[in-house]
DNA sequence: CCAAAAGTTTACAGCATGTCAAGTAGAAGA
DNA sequence: TCTTCTACTTGACATGCTGTAAACTTTTGG
């Protein structure tokens, strides 16, 4: 499990075959048949046990447990910062699979979804507290912030440009206070 | 070479073989290696086909004779907004195909070196115009910039959750203002 | 009208995924 | 200890893809 992630991040999930994966894992690639129904099948399992490893939920509780919804916010941008590094490498190989393959697709919508819907109650609570800012609905200000807390921001910035989470998370912070956030909360307390 | 284009949008570079974009097309699988040494260059000729069509260079002249640095930038992403549609598709193949695929990855590079440099030389006109907001180099802002003015910003907000390119437009020029630009121009003129 | 250019059919090599069948080594249980 | 079950092995095969090659036909332009 460990070696295949190696290989299908290092070369993408078209540039290794799975005789090399099977070798490299110590077993015959027919063996690989009898764990996983298909090449896409290792693929997203590979990405189930990153997951269960990485616990998304644990991470995201000081997000659930802020005390306003400004501050959740920050935990949310910052749960992200914890989390995208850890799950970067196989998302984005579930990514690029997503066009070709209908498993690979649905794998990805469902992760959308995921992330989505969580972004979207922080936007709500801010509403609800009546702190979001003018000119903003509940699911346009959701879908900002979905679109600018994706793995392609961090894949951009702190995999390809080289920012250190601090900073990533930093800038982000403020830019989402800024922009969704009513003026009286937007300074950081 | 259009239903090339608009198969492997549909479908993905893996997701459709060359003897169907042949058929397609109206000539024969191997008519396609006349023209092109391989199927990724095939796709590297369509996408390079649609830069010419839409003719980039001529629309950012606005962003070169805009009369101030933050004027630039405000013109920068209005072409950006002009550009993003017409070169989506094509461009997401390239992405998709980049991990695995040496020629797709040289390809991607360049693309994403040209609109980076681009950026860049806004934001030096920014400082020199000392208008560079606080806390940021040059640098850090260019990185910004390019990374919120990417494909996948496009791909989130427009193709996936349906904004307006007018919508989309305005929401960035907004947040690239606030963050990069200092105070006593933020507001539009 | 003729010759080159462009395209067609057919064939083949190489590699990948996915399936099937038969055999083996070792652990677990009666 | 003997049996059986499990996990894995080797080998073979069907299918589908990319890329190359050779021989034949059509188009086209000079």
């Amino acid at each position: 499990m460990e070696s295949a992630r190696r290989l299908l991040v290092e070369r993408g999930y078209h540039g290794v075959g799975l005789e090399e994966v099977a070798r490299d894992a110590g077993v015959s690639r027919q063996a690989v048949y009898l764990h996983f129904n298909s090449k896409v099948d290792l693929m997203l399992a590979t990405a189930q046990d990153v997951d269960d490893v990485v616990g998304v939920q644990e991470l995201l509780r000081p997000v659930i447990e802020a005390k306003t919804a400004p501050e959740a916010l920050d935990a949310g941008v910052e749960a992200y910062g914890a989390i995208e590094p850890q799950i970067y490498d196989v998302a984005s190989v579930i990514y690029a699979a997503h066009r070709s393959d209908d498993a690979a697709e649905a794998a990805w919508q469902g992760r959308m979804a995921f992330r989505r819907d969580n972004i979207r109650r922080g936007m709500e609570r801010l509403e609800t507290e009546g702190l979001l800012a003018d000119g903003w609905t509940v699911d346009e200000a959701a879908d900002f912030a979905w679109a600018i807390l994706s793995l392609h921001t961090y894949e951009y910035l702190v995999v390809e440009q080289g920012w250190t989470i601090e900073q990533f998370v930093t800038r982000l912070k403020t830019m989402l206070r800024s922009m969704l956030v009513d003026p009286p909360d937007k300074n950081q307390r």
